[in-house]
DNA sequence: TGAAATAATGTAAACGGTTACAGTAACCGT
DNA sequence: ACGGTTACTGTAACCGTTTACATTATTTCA
C-alpha cells in the first residue's frame, strides 16, 4: 500500500505499461476516436478496471479544450421556481455525459467579482434573466462563446439562442378574466424586478388589459412585488396598513411566490381570498394548485425551458448554428383564487 | 482580429511578457502566495486589466492538483425539498470562493455508469442519502478522499463527517400527539424508500409510539409512499379502490410531499382532511404552510442541513478532523391538517 | 509476388498553469 | 566594508492528457 491514494495517482501511462502498448492508444480507446485491435481492447478494459483508472478531469480538459462541463447561472436558488428548471437542464446535461456547475451571481455585483462561471471553466453557458449584464453577455457573444438565454432576448438583436415563455398574452387573458367574469375594476399589480423582461411584458400585459376594457391604469395600484414572497407581502402589508386606504377588489401577485405573500398579507388584515379580494399568480408551481384556495395563474412549462435551453446549448457545441428566440407557450388556469369555483 | 476568441487564448505568458516579470511572478501575484514589489503588482493589474486575462482552469488544476470545485450528489432534483439544501450548500461554496458541481445519481444504478463526479473533478463531495452505495463510500473513504454524508450515517461506523436531522423522536411527538390529542387509532404510514435512513427512522418512531400508546401496528396500515407525491397518490388511490376497505383514521405521509399525494387521493375519493382523515407530514416545506389544510409536519432545518454540510467540507479540505456526526434538531410544527384549529 | 493502400500503433510536443530551486539586490549590524 | 539576512524574481521541470506526425504491420490486387 502506498501512501498516496490509489484511485487519483494511477495515470494513463500507468494503465498504458501495464497493458504493454502507448499511452496514446490507451487515450485513443478511452475515446473511442481511432479503433483499437480487439485484443488491444480487452486487455485494456481488464487493465483499467483492475487499476481502477479514472481519466484526470483537469488533463483532460487542458489537452482537449474542453472541459464537458456546462454552467448554469441563475439569480437565485431559494425559490421553487427554481428547481424544475434546473431539474430540466439537469436532464439534458447527464444525457449527454456532460457535468453541469450551478452558480448564483446577479448583474448587480458590479462592485464585487466577476462571473465564477465562464470560458475559463465550462463549454458553455445557461445564463438566466439578468444574472449577466448585457455587456457581460455581448463581450462573451463577440468572443464566440456558446450560450444560451433564459426568460431573456438578447441585447441589441444580437443571434445569441434565447428560450423564454409568453408573458403578455397570457396576462392579458388573465386580467381580463378578472374584469369580465369577476367584474373587478380595481386590480392591484405586484411589479416583478426592475429590469427583467418577464416582469416588463407582464406590467404590459396588465395595462393593456386595463385599457382595452377602459379602466385607467392607476400608479398607486402598482406596488414592487419582486416575485418575491416576502417582499410582496411586506409591500402588500405596508400598503395596507397606510393611512390612506386606496381601495382595489382583485391582486396580481406578478409569479407564484409573490402570490402567496399577498395572500398572507390579505388574510392577516381580514380579507378573505378570494370573496374579498381575488388573487392571481404566474408560473404554476408545483404547489399551486394545492394553496388554501387554489390558485388561479399562468401554466409555464419551466422545466420544458430548462431542456430546450440545454438541448440548443448542445445545438451550439455541436457547430449547429443560434436558430434564435424560442417562445413557449403559457395558458392561463382557472382556480379558485380568482372567485371562480372549479 | 485573429481568428481564435482572445478571451480564451491569452495565457500568464502574455501576461508576463507584456509586464516584463517572469511567469512565475504573475502566478504568485494571482495566488498571493508569495509577495511581489507594489510596482510589479501595479504593473499587473494593468496589463492583466487590459488583456481581460483570466486563468485557465484545467491549468491551474492540473499543476495545483486542486480543481476548487466541490460536488454535490442527489438522487433527485425535482422536488421542493432539495431547493434549500442546494441553496445553503451553494451559499458556503460561494463565499469560499468555490464552485458547485451537482449531480444527480443513485446508487440502484449499479449496471450502468459511475458516478459522474469524484476525485477526478472535484476536491470533495456532498453525498446525499443514497446517491452512493455504502461500498463507494468506503471506497473514496479509504482513498482519504473528503466527503461530508447527509441525511445518512456512515457505514460500518466509520469517521466520516455527516449531517442529518432527528427523525425518530419527531415522528414519535407527532404521532403520539394524533393518537392522544385526537383520538386516532388506525394510522396509516406512507414509507419513504427502501433504504433510506431518514425512512427507517420515521417509521422506527411510529410503531415505537403506536406500541406505547398500546396500538398494535398493523402490517396492513403501511403503504410505500416513497416520499413522492405522485407516487403516494398511487399507492393511497389503490389502497382505497382495493375491495377490502380497511378503516383508518388518521395518515402519516412520511414526507411533506408525500402528504400532498395523500390529500390530493383522500378528496377524490371523498374523504375531508382534517374532519375525516387525518394527515401529517414531515419536512415543512415552503409550501406546507400554505396547503389546504395547512400542514401539520415536523420542521427539519434543510438549508440549514446544506450550510452546515458544506462547512464541514471545507473543514475537512482545510485539514481539519472529521468530527463525526451532527444531528440537527427538529420540532413537530401543528397547524389544521391533524385536526387543530390553530 | 510485390507495390500500394489501409489499419493499428508509437513518439513526442503541446495544453497553461504551479512551484522547487537557484539566483540577485537591498539592507542590517558590527 | 563585509558576511548574513531578508525580499523578490527567474528558470525550468512537471501535472496527465490529447493528437499531429511518423512508423510498422497487414491487406489488397494486378
Amino acid at each position: 500500500m502506498t501512501r498516496r491514494s490509489s484511485s487519483v495517482s494511477v495515470t494513463i501511462r500507468d494503465v498504458a505499461k501495464k497493458a504493454g502498448v502507448s499511452v496514446a492508444t490507451v487515450s485513443r480507446y478511452i475515446n473511442r476516436n481511432t479503433p483499437v485491435s480487439p485484443k488491444v481492447a480487452r486487455r485494456l478494459d481488464k487493465v483499467m478496471a483492475k487499476l481502477k483508472y479514472v481519466p484526470h478531469a483537469a488533463a483532460r480538459h487542458l489537452a482537449s479544450r474542453k472541459t464537458r462541463v456546462i454552467g448554469l447561472l441563475l439569480t437565485n436558488i431559494d425559490n421553487d421556481f427554481f428547481a424544475p428548471l434546473l431539474n430540466g437542464a439537469e436532464q439534458i446535461v447527464r444525457k449527454e455525459g456532460y457535468n453541469l456547475l450551478v452558480a448564483t451571481y446577479h448583474s448587480d455585483n458590479r462592485d464585487s467579482l466577476p462571473p465564477p462561471i465562464g470560458p475559463h471553466n465550462t463549454d458553455g453557458l445557461l445564463v438566466f434573466a439578468d444574472s449577466l449584464t448585457d455587456d457581460d453577455i455581448k463581450n462573451l457573444h463577440t468572443s464566440g462563446f456558446p450560450m444560451v438565454l433564459i426568460h431573456r432576448t438578447p441585447p441589441d438583436s444580437l443571434p445569441i439562442s434565447s428560450v423564454t415563455v409568453e408573458n403578455k398574452s397570457a396576462t392579458y387573458k388573465l386580467i381580463e378574466h378578472l374584469i369580465v367574469h369577476h367584474n373587478k375594476k380595481r386590480i392591484l399589480l405586484m411589479r416583478g424586478p426592475g429590469h427583467q423582461e418577464d416582469s416588463y411584458w407582464r406590467e404590459t400585459g396588465y395595462k393593456a388589459a386595463l385599457e382595452a376594457n377602459g379602466i385607467p391604469v392607476d400608479e398607486e395600484l402598482i406596488l414592487d412585488g419582486e416575485f418575491e414572497r416576502d417582499i410582496a407581502f411586506e409591500a402588500l402589508s405596508h400598503f395596507l396598513s397606510d393611512g390612506r386606504r386606496i381601495e382595489f377588489d382583485a391582486v396580481f401577485a406578478g409569479d407564484d411566490d409573490a402570490a402567496i405573500g399577498v395572500i398572507n398579507a390579505l388574510s392577516d388584515n381580514g380579507y378573505r381570498v378570494p370573496e374579498d379580494i381575488a388573487v392571481v399568480g404566474f408560473d404554476d408551481l408545483r404547489l399551486s394548485a394545492f394553496l388554501s384556495p387554489p390558485l388561479t395563474t399562468v401554466r409555464a412549462p419551466t422545466e420544458t425551458v430548462g431542456q430546450i435551453a440545454a438541448e440548443k446549448l448542445f445545438g451550439l457545441l455541436k457547430n449547429e448554428v443560434s436558430d434564435g428566440i424560442t417562445l413557449l407557450p403559457t395558458e392561463i388556469i382557472i382556480r379558485r383564487s380568482c372567485g371562480c369555483d372549479s
